[in-house]
DNA sequence: ATTATATATGCGTGCTTGTTCATATGTCAA
DNA sequence: TTGACATATGAACAAGCACGCATATATAAT
């Protein structure tokens, strides 16, 4: 059977991405890079909303920065949070 | 962009696989099919934490039953379930 | 230096939800 | 029908956590 170390994992990375605030800004950067106030604007959530969730995010490797000037544009890490995204999405939408 | 209604889906998915009860249960019916008692001992959770969690993944069509005197099986919906699952954990525990 | 804009963060609060406890329901055997 | 075993479920409690508010920090322009 699985180790339960392994599934805490796995756990802890559902859990990133099971809240909506979170879910809209991983869809938003699923389609490139943007940067705090685009995502703010964008999807209508607030500032500090958007702030609190993305520094979740980069604590957990999901998101990576990078400062432009007074501007912090933020982007996917790498490609297995795009495919995790777009196999639940396809998923929970296809039935 | 993605539509909320779409989002909210996808979340809905992702809150059902993150709850460590609720994703040791899934591993285990992504084994086979399993009786509650089964479960209840295997992952040493109690028989009332297992139903509840059972009937949650019931509801939302994530597993099926089937009823056999006293037992009652469980077993996963369908094979989208077991790819979600397959998908994460090969991801949150490659890194 | 001061001001404006952009982003981050600590704190408190309210909501959500997983668990336990107690009990109900279902099934079968004697 | 009584008892034993299997499963389900309602209620109450506790823990986690997302959000807003206030404020701090960062950067650039004047």
């Amino acid at each position: 059977m699985k180790q339960n170390h392994a599934i805490d994992k796995t756990v802890n990375l559902f859990k990133l991405f099971s809240d909506a605030t979170r879910l809209k800004i991983i869809a938003m950067l699923v389609e490139g890079e943007y940067c705090v106030h685009e995502i703010h604007e964008t999807l209508n959530i607030s500032q500090s909303s958007v702030s609190h969730q993305l520094a979740l995010l980069r604590e957990r490797n999901v998101v990576k920065t990078r400062r432009d000037g007074k501007l912090v544009y933020y982007s996917l890490q790498d490609q297995h949070v795009k495919e995790l995204f777009e196999t639940a999405y396809a998923h929970a939408n296809e039935c």
